[in-house]
DNA sequence: GCGAAAGTTGACGGGGCGTCACGAATGGGG
DNA sequence: CCCCATTCGTGACGCCCCGTCAACTTTCGC
């Protein structure tokens, strides 16, 4: 009787269908077993046992504890990505990037950790940032470009874009530390701060950069 | 036939002499091993070996191999630290404290990893350095107070001396990466970046800092 | 439906961890 | 000078975690 394609739900096959869902899970576990033990001393085992998934389904997904922790990094990184994007395509200058780029960090930072700022908790482990994966770097090779691309030809004169990018994301990754450690998290007077700081340092390369004050 | 008191070869007893020096034994060994094998996948017996002691003894010296670890990063803070003294002795004013300031953390940096940029090795581990120890921290809060000392009345008008801090230790941090990564090692361009930036940047918060182009 | 492929399971061997009972070395006191 | 208390080194032991694998279950293509 009838057609053999069964309309499965919606889309993929149920195999795909729960290896997602599989993968999601422990995803998911990691996540609250890392926050809740810190990220040295959880075990496969302790991930493991949040799911309904058996101890060796684990090594289908993972290669180890700290493959889930990169892929968590991964994740967070990926959801950066398209903030940084849309910094990108709107700014008209230097100026305008720089600011909305230290804004964009510095709210992803606040959203990523919102739970945990909620909840009180005075400790908290800033999951998936600040650890250098080659996923991060890659974002960061993007702020490079960036950066260079708004340097008019008379103003690279001898500037290291490099050192301009380290110096820029260093700002970035420091004072965004500080930030979430106070209450209330204080977005606007960090974006405020980190740009001014920059933008008007950049003037002592030569850089001609309107700071509007 | 006299002196009870067998004067042991200098000072202390042999007690106090085998316990410094077993200690010390383990941290070379271990600052060997890191380096070798990577932080992560050295075991505590790994580091033993390189010893003549046996496993037992090393847990009568340290919790752990991340004990180690942190022990070893003590001893790198414990060495940077009278170099910023001797900054803080000779700086005359702001511009002097920060340029003296990045130029000593930035040689530190390259003396602490000399064997490692001489071995021609690519990779490498900054060891002891980056790592966010309790001592670390005090350095850092060492640094805030050094700024603030600097800061006139009429300057700190709502200037946030932690985001102050954290800025420009995220410069160093990140700066320092990038500078190690290059052939030559390059301090005077490192400082001079940072320190132009830096201070140029300050200004805009209405401080007068006296440039020196 | 049926066979093949893909995925899951949990028990197992391997190995690192931290401890502990024992023995050796040290140093103070008689 | 010797003796005993104390401190320290030793390595074997039990524990737990790791990563694998053979057996089983589920899904897919035909």
């Amino acid at each position: 009787m009838g057609n053999s394609v069964t309309n499965q739900s919606a889309s993929e096959g149920k195999r795909a269908l729960s290896k997602a869902a599989n993968r999601q899970a422990i995803l998911d576990a990691a996540r609250g077993v890392f926050a809740r033990l810190g990220v040295d001393s959880t075990t496969v085992r302790d991930i493991i046992r949040e799911t309904d998934l058996a101890a060796g389904t684990f090594y289908n997904y993972f290669k180890s504890k700290d493959d889930v922790f990169e892929a968590l990094a991964n994740e967070s990184t990926t959801r950066f990505r398209p903030r940084l994007a849309e910094v990108r395509a709107k700014a008209t200058d230097f100026e305008s990037y720089i600011r909305a780029a230290y804004r964009a960090y510095f709210e992803f930072l606040r959203d990523e950790n919102i739970a945990a700022i909620e909840s009180g908790a005075p400790h908290m482990a800033l999951i998936g940032v600040r650890i250098d994966t080659p996923e991060m770097q890659s974002v960061v090779e993007e702020i490079r470009a960036d950066l260079e691309s708004h340097f008019s030809p008379g103003d690279t004169q001898g500037v290291d874009t490099e050192y301009v990018t380290a110096a820029a994301v260093g700002i970035a990754r420091e004072m965004g530390d500080y930030m979430l450690k106070r209450r209330p998290v204080d977005v606007d007077g960090a974006t405020e701060f980190a740009s001014g700081l920059f933008l008007t340092g950049m003037e002592s390369f030569g850089m001609r950069v309107r700071t509007t004050p």
